[in-house]
DNA sequence: TGATCCATGTCAGCGAAATGTCAGGTCGTT
DNA sequence: AACGACCTGACATTTCGCTGACATGGATCA
């Protein structure tokens, strides 16, 4: 699962990211409000980890603009202030959980699992382009309402080209996804995973947008 | 909107009601579990603010008795212990939030709006799924009516799994909603189960999905 | 106290599924 | 044509989940 790590502290930045690296997530970072603003308006996460004393847009601030644009991701909100006036100016910003530093990465793991289970029904959770539908509360893919076996990764694979069908996904963005941050790539794995999937769900699906990455064209209504 | 405060302490009960009031709620008290629990199961409230510790009737049995009876109104425990093995245990009997004691007015009042604001869960005493049947009142699960005697682990398992039947539950949610900790998983006691599951209530209700967690496939109706 | 039962964890090994690797192919662009 | 990006099928390897057998440990009862 994708996260996005909203801390200005490189040191604690790098510290959560790689446990949360190692429990299998994957992490991007910003540092400053405002683009952590953006990327939480623009790009899917499945979560995020939220710090406030931020340069650049106040935490609660940016929390707030999300949530008025109907971005609905589980936050997990960090903060120094442990007081009880900001736990609750934070539950009322729309966060899910709220976590005072110090604190012991365990227990942000375990929220965080906890946050992400809990808003999961939340996710609209059937896509749907072409003749394929996805149904992710039951993972499950299906072609003309025929349900096809898919692999961990192709299903991942497919969950993601689908939930940003009508844009051009990069490999090296299917990689990040898909597979976690293992920099291996003299290797052409996701070109044959792309092959499988093609094979099972037809060609048509996926289109190749050579030299920059792939498509999953979006089906007009 | 209507509250039900179930606190057999008369200092707290009218500190909380008292600002319950002002912040605009019209509130009943009841510091006694079997009146708690009639009066749940008879009246509609907006949501209750349940402390455990109650004479009469044990609070997580009134809240168990009213999930079992089809009551899915928000409530909030309080407690004054907060251990995981607790919240695991109040999340099972169908707490939508927990608040240890002592706390902030302030904070009751945000994690109430926040319980009341994602109003949406549904629990009934009887779920079934292709041939099973799980009584959640009556702990007992048969299969095409005759009932199976299952291990409490065994039963936990497959309500966990019949609550959220349709969707795909990971191994970890399985192992914290299961057993209570974190982190072991060098074992594989929950394939056993599942496995000693299977053998009793048959094996197509479970469907694994690997890599992923295990699915109870919803049955239309 | 000891005998026994039941629930549960542990372990080793099996077999199938998943995934990576490689060695050519194909296709498009210059 | 030549190059590089991408595809494909075959094969090797690894991972994952299932199973049966055994160990442990607590509860019960004579």
């Amino acid at each position: 699962m994708r996260l996005l790590l909203v801390e200005d502290d490189r040191r604690i930045a790098s510290d959560v990211a790689s446990a949360l690296t190692s429990a299998g997530y994957v992490v991007e970072i910003v540092r400053d409000g405002e683009e952590a603003w953006f990327l939480g308006d623009t790009e899917d996460y499945g979560a995020v980890i939220l710090d406030l004393g931020l340069p650049g847009m106040d935490g609660l601030a940016v929390l707030k603009r999300w949530r008025s644009n109907g971005r609905h991701m589980p936050v997990l909100v960090l903060t120094a202030r442990a007081s009880w006036a900001e736990r609750v100016d934070g539950i009322d910003a729309g966060a899910d959980d709220y976590l005072p530093k110090p604190f012991r990465m365990e227990e942000l793991l375990a929220r965080l699992r906890s946050i992400v289970r809990r808003t999961a029904g939340h996710a609209s959770s059937v896509v749907s382009a072409g003749d394929i539908t996805l149904d992710e509360r039951q993972m499950k893919v299906s072609v003309r309402g025929v349900p096809i076996a898919l692999s961990p990764l192709e299903y991942r694979l497919v969950a993601h080209l689908l939930r940003h069908r009508g844009r051009v996904v990069s490999q090296h963005e299917l990689d990040e996804n898909i597979y976690g941050h293992g920099e291996d790539h003299d290797s052409n794995a996701l070109e044959v995973l792309i092959g499988r999937v093609r094979k099972k769900l037809g060609a048509e699906l996926i289109e190749t947008r050579r030299g920059f990455g792939y498509l999953v064209p979006e089906t007009p209504a």
